[in-house]
DNA sequence: ATTCTGACGTGGG
DNA sequence: CCCCACGCCAGAA
């Protein structure tokens, strides 16, 4: 039994129910797991959910709407890319219009 | 074992 | 508005 591993599978579990053309932040999933501090742990188990191809990794972004990670995908902007490809506006690395792209586990999943 | 960094967030100056 | 520091946990050197 992985005692931490319990954690990223519920990351992934949250990141799998992101609607298509929303987006959400590391933070909001922490918080909505309980740990609202550790955001940063979020963002690992992301970067271990690159194996998975089920989490849609680039919806999810810091909570300034910022496509922070995007240097850890394959391209230079695929992240770009796959939000826009979804609806999304990004110019210059932002999400415009994050309010009203948003998905908050909260309000929509709880 | 120790130290640093990291796909974050919040608070203070 | 910009810059700095702290907290948090996990993995790598």
């Amino acid at each position: 039994m992985e005692t931490s591993g319990n954690f990223f599978e519920k990351v992934y579990e949250v990141a799998k129910q992101i609607p298509f053309g929303r987006v959400t932040s590391y933070g909001a999933i922490a918080k909505y797991l309980g740990t609202a501090k550790s955001a940063r742990m979020v963002g690992w188990a992301m970067n271990a959910s690159h194996n998975n191809a089920d989490i849609p990794a680039h919806r999810v972004v810091n909570r300034n709407g910022l496509l922070t990670g995007k240097f850890h995908f394959d391209g230079t902007n695929l992240m770009q890319q796959l939000l826009e490809s979804e609806g999304i506006v990004v110019k210059e690395n932002q999400i415009q219009n994050f309010s009203a792209v948003f998905w908050d586990p909260f309000k929509e999943l709880l």
